[in-house]
DNA sequence: CGGTGTGAAAGCATTCACAGCA
DNA sequence: TGCTGTGAATGCTTTCACACCG
């Protein structure tokens, strides 16, 4: 009931609640979630910045590509632990990306699995941004059997029946579900049972699952309606960064 | 050069930072961030029940299916101002939907353009939940000749290069780029200067934009970095209810 | 100097706990 | 009795400002 059912062609949504670690930054592990959001962007921009040769980035240039600010950059990379700015020089471009990339885990290999092969997960299926930083995808399953046995981006799409013996003969350990609302939570009860610990939520339904398993959700209705709650009240909401010259 | 590029047959990403208001809360305008993405979730909660006949729901019940406890349900609905809840019945779902949605701005006519009409700009055309809540969409745009004339949903992708001349004539007041990296920082110039002011961002590009532009951007790469973040470190994020019996 | 790293202060958001109304 | 609405307390995040180093 806590479905609104959304069906169709097409299979969307996104969002992130932002549940809050237990106990966190300080220790090292446990870093807060305002922090992981940001640091998914500086790694982006030291990759740019990477393969164009730049050695270093000071802090005021890199949280200016990033869209934040110095002193919050700085902060969240202390939080890090080690040191990865030289005073009076800047950070060491691909010293730090690496640091970044092993914080967020993207030097583990992720095998992962989309779950509906509609517009929207063959739009990740092709996503760029999958392919890279460790993450492999390794299977797509549909409950049509129109869309059954398609390929897409070289994989065959599967029947949703194989699920649990594909996840776990394959070793699938992360989920992207790209369904409708109506199919959700019977998807993620199966995916949850075949041992799937971390799962990104497209589907516009608060999905509910054990303790010790991973959920994200990313919801464009949310979004959108944020956006117009900000277009429509005062407008004058700024994510992005204010027409400075910022250019890495 | 505080771009990623990220190429292919698909335009994606999702994200969105967390730029707080000016001031906020208290005043009845201005709501913060953390509340806004909350509400949305009520209102699907609530829009669901209502459909279902539902007539009221305690405070337990509408967090319980929105994810979150009761307590901050309730200061959420308080910062609305209005009293929509009966002390020791619950909230009137009707009456506080339709509140929602006037609050979010959702009783607002928003005309809106996809730009791109790859796998994911296809994927938005068709979903559902963009058509509700006073979203109309209205134009889609695309660079490449062999998808330009296709129809999409009942609407013919138009070429780039009408796009200033179409979102005057059509008084488009949003528009959602699904579109590579690499074009993205000159379609959204493109778009301020044709006087849209609301964009929800789907490339993996932070925007720059003058202020009093509205920008959110939905990145999926960061959701499945932080997913592999918590998965790598001590297994146990919970985004979604810790399975307890909810179901509004 | 220029730019990092970081305590301490300020600003927000969430949780608690309870008064008050139906 | 049951459940809302809300001040007060707690806990996070961000910002400030400055010591310190190359």
């Amino acid at each position: 009931m806590t479905d609104a059912a959304e069906t169709g062609t097409d299979r969307l949504d996104d969002d992130a609640a932002t549940g809050a670690l237990p106990d966190a930054a300080a220790t090292g592990r446990g870093l807060p979630e305002a922090t992981l959001e940001r640091l998914t962007v500086y790694l982006r921009v030291l990759n740019a910045a990477e393969s164009e040769g730049t050695p270093t980035l000071s802090s005021d240039v890199l949280a200016g590509a990033a869209g934040v600010n110095s002193a919050i950059l700085r902060k969240d990379l202390s939080l890090l632990g080690g040191s990865f700015g030289r005073r009076g020089v800047g950070y060491d471009v691909p010293r730090l990306a690496e640091h970044l990339a092993t914080t967020l885990g993207l030097r583990e290999r992720w095998r992962v699995a989309i779950v509906g092969a509609g517009n929207l997960g063959r739009a990740l299926a092709g996503y760029a941004g999958l392919r890279h930083n460790g993450f492999e995808l390794t299977a797509i399953f549909d409950m049509d059997p129109d869309v059954v046995g398609r390929t897409i981006n070289g994989l065959v799409v599967r029947p949703a029946e194989s699920l649990e013996a594909d996840i776990e003969a394959e070793q699938v350990n992360m989920a992207v579900m790209t369904l409708p609302g109506t199919a959700a939570q019977r998807v993620c009860d199966r995916l949850v049972a075949a041992g799937v610990r971390n799962i990104l939520n497209f589907a516009p339904v608060v999905l509910q699952a054990p303790d010790g398993v991973n959920i994200r959700k990313v919801d464009m209705s949310r979004e959108l309606q944020i956006l117009a709650y900000y277009a429509h009240q005062g407008i004058g909401h700024q994510d992005a960064v204010p027409a400075e010259d910022v250019d890495a």
